[in-house]
DNA sequence: TACGCCCGCGTAAACGTTTACCATGCTTGT
DNA sequence: ACAAGCATGGTAAACGTTTACGCGGGCGTA
């Protein structure tokens, strides 16, 4: 019974006769041996382990996808590694460098800047990349994300159709693809609507709550605020409502509101809140799979995925200056 | 210019002269080399690696919780492994068998059912481990959990003098230890206070979604339905609001409501909802840090440690039967 | 100048796998 | 009955680190 014998009973690479396999396994369970993936990975060049690099797990966007992530990871055989950026980009920097170190087989990330300077490393280094819903610049892997200039362009229509003239919309960074393409599209549409989009209806935030507080705060300390709002992802919209909550706008009545990313709160919220929905299991298991098929087919890089984001539309918008009766 | 002044110049573990070390940080820049974590972990024998095992990352508890782990865990040195189980015990077990294999150095984990074989295991390999939330029988392990027995009292108390006579719980799963306390401490404190609690207006959900809606659904079907519920957790809450609304009943002028978990999206909604507030940030941080400590340290298990949930109360619950002007 | 010490660096073994290569013993065909 | 072939399992090298040990040279002291 040597180490080879033992060996090929547990990974069954080679064939070992029944008898000889049972004892190994009968002796590995009273001995409470278990084969250490560690030194499997070192001999085998595969960690069989992926790695997700996300901003920001907290967010319901991020939390949804990472569950469908792992999932289609599990599923293949692989694990997770989480890291959380913070939107930092020294923070993601690191993290690269940590999970390059130990050597996971891919990687799947939403960068927090426009262009990575270490994504380019892990790249040389033959580690596959997966973007999702953002991707950086110089570096040539494919994005999973949902194209949400459709459902932008339709909310504006809708917005415009019920008459909606000063339309405001709380924007993200415009480091990030999303982030642009959202508030691109918004201003492409509205112009084509006919719809001015002066300077102080276009407020640039994070993505994050508080710079979606803030956004709102300002909004409606305008001498003439807008009559809608849009909100360009699911925790600015929680920070817009909270402020307006807090300032005692009532929505629709005062105010039109809408957001990027559907919530299953907004279902349940008075009034319920339009949004627009991302698949984001189907884009979560499509990150995975690219990763993992690259990695089992070996063949080329795959293609970027697309998927379309949907508008729904509920009762939080309603005709400008209908005062409840 | 040895392998040997190469990894001491990399770890310092041992003096090396400032010139050889510069020249080899030069060459190894220049050669895009990165020291090999997994050959690193093999010869010292650590992974600097966590494994962080919950039923379900969607459910916004442990998405705060996992964030705070994740940031404390980064913050000492460690990589996070997120392993999903949705709350099934075979699926668990197969993480720990996985996780074991790959030898992290720690695991934080909120076990899917009261009494786990494989975690013994675990302990039996000397890994350290640390119970979020829930425990499970037979493993001696610390538990970091919010003691919810307190804010649970007083809601009942809340409830009753508010004139509640019927009330109902939509309880979680009795095999899990926050589950049990948060029944109990329910029907105990209904009994103190002269409140009947049948076995109608007790109905066991799993802690998911769809579990509250059906509960919730139940409670309305009665032939005498509850003046207020209580629902165990944040997803059955939702489960619960949601079939409510669907259902047309007010809250709190049909129903009064409240539930274990507070939501950011309570605040936001008509009526506002009370609940009761787990300290997540604290959960996580101490999770991780009783794990790194434990590591670091090396000395015996550390404490428990059991914060209190705190009572939110808002808008949600008002006195039975008082029906809007 | 000579001796001993310490600092800096190289050599080699070890961590637990996988696998190419080889040895052994059995089966099979003539 | 004997040679050839095959199934089975053992031997040892390799993966990339860390670190005990040893060696050489520079420095201080007498």
């Amino acid at each position: 019974m040597s180490v080879a014998t033992v060996s090929r009973s547990f990974s069954g690479s080679q064939p070992v006769s029944a008898g000889v396999r049972e004892r190994v396994h009968e002796v590995s369970r009273r001995l409470g041996y278990r084969p250490n993936a560690v030194a499997r990975s070192l001999r085998m060049d595969a960690t069989k382990t992926l790695g997700l690099v996300i901003p920001n797990i907290t967010n319901p966007f991020f939390t949804e996808v990472a569950r469908a992530v792992e999932a289609a990871a599990w599923r293949d055989g692989y694990s997770l590694m989480l890291g959380n950026t913070d939107e930092d980009p020294k923070k993601e920097e690191r993290y690269l460098d940590v999970l390059l170190g130990k050597q996971i087989d891919g990687i799947i990330i939403s960068p927090a800047s426009a262009t990575s300077p270490h994504l380019a490393e892990v790249e040389a280094a033959g580690v596959p990349v997966v973007f999702l819903d953002r991707a950086a610049a110089g570096v040539d892997a494919p994005v999973v994300r949902a194209d949400g200039r459709l459902a932008v362009g339709a909310l504006v229509e809708y917005l415009a159709n019920l008459g909606h003239e000063r339309m405001a919309i709380i924007s993200g960074p415009p480091e990030t693809v999303s982030g642009r393409e959202r508030l691109g599209t918004f201003l492409e549409e509205a112009e084509r609507l006919g719809v001015e989009m002066p300077p102080e209806m276009v407020r640039a935030g994070d993505f994050r709550q508080k710079s979606g507080e803030r956004a709102m705060r300002e909004l409606l300390a305008l001498e003439r605020p807008p009559t809608a709002v849009f909100a360009a992802n699911n925790l600015m919209a929680l920070g817009a409502l909270t402020e307006a909550k807090k300032a005692g706008v009532a929505i629709p009545d005062d105010l039109s509101f809408a957001s990027f990313d559907d919530s299953r709160w907004f279902e349940l919220m008075t009034p319920s809140i339009s949004a627009i929905s991302q698949p984001l299991e189907e884009l979560g298991e499509a990150a995975a799979r690219l990763l993992t098929e690259s990695l089992e087919g070996g063949g080329g890089k795959p293609e970027s995925v697309i998927l379309d984001a949907e508008l729904v539309l509920r009762d939080s918008c309603v005709e400008p200056g209908k005062k409840p009766s």
